[in-house]
DNA sequence: CATTTGACGCCAA
DNA sequence: TTTGGCGCCAAAT
């Protein structure tokens, strides 16, 4: 079945270099379909793949937003690499 | 198939 | 500047 959205979310998600970060409007916008900045959220807190840097995905304002294993590991993992919203 | 949920985003007060 | 409410979408139940 073709998940085009969900499918696509994660390509993206998964292309992120490392120290890079997006927004989930930018992911959303490269995913097909940039009002669904809520539905890609809503695809990776239900779909988390160890290949998927999921927490290279902020918010617009700057936050970190959430995170399936924590929000602290995320905000961890960013520091580490020195991610920055470029 | 209809309803609920949810890691968002933007505007108004 | 901060808080609250509304609008948007896709997936899960």
């Amino acid at each position: 079945m073709k998940k085009a959205f969900k499918d696509k979310v994660m390509a993206v998600v998964r292309r992120i270099p490392n120290g890079r970060v997006l927004t989930y409007k930018e992911v959303a916008r490269r995913a097909g379909n940039i009002l669904a900045a809520r539905a890609v959220g809503n695809i990776l807190n239900k779909n988390y793949d160890p290949n998927i840097p999921c927490h290279r995905v902020v918010r617009s304002d700057g936050s970190l937003g959430g995170y399936n294993r924590g929000a602290q590991r995320k905000k961890e993992l960013l520091k580490k690499e020195g991610a920055v919203r470029a």
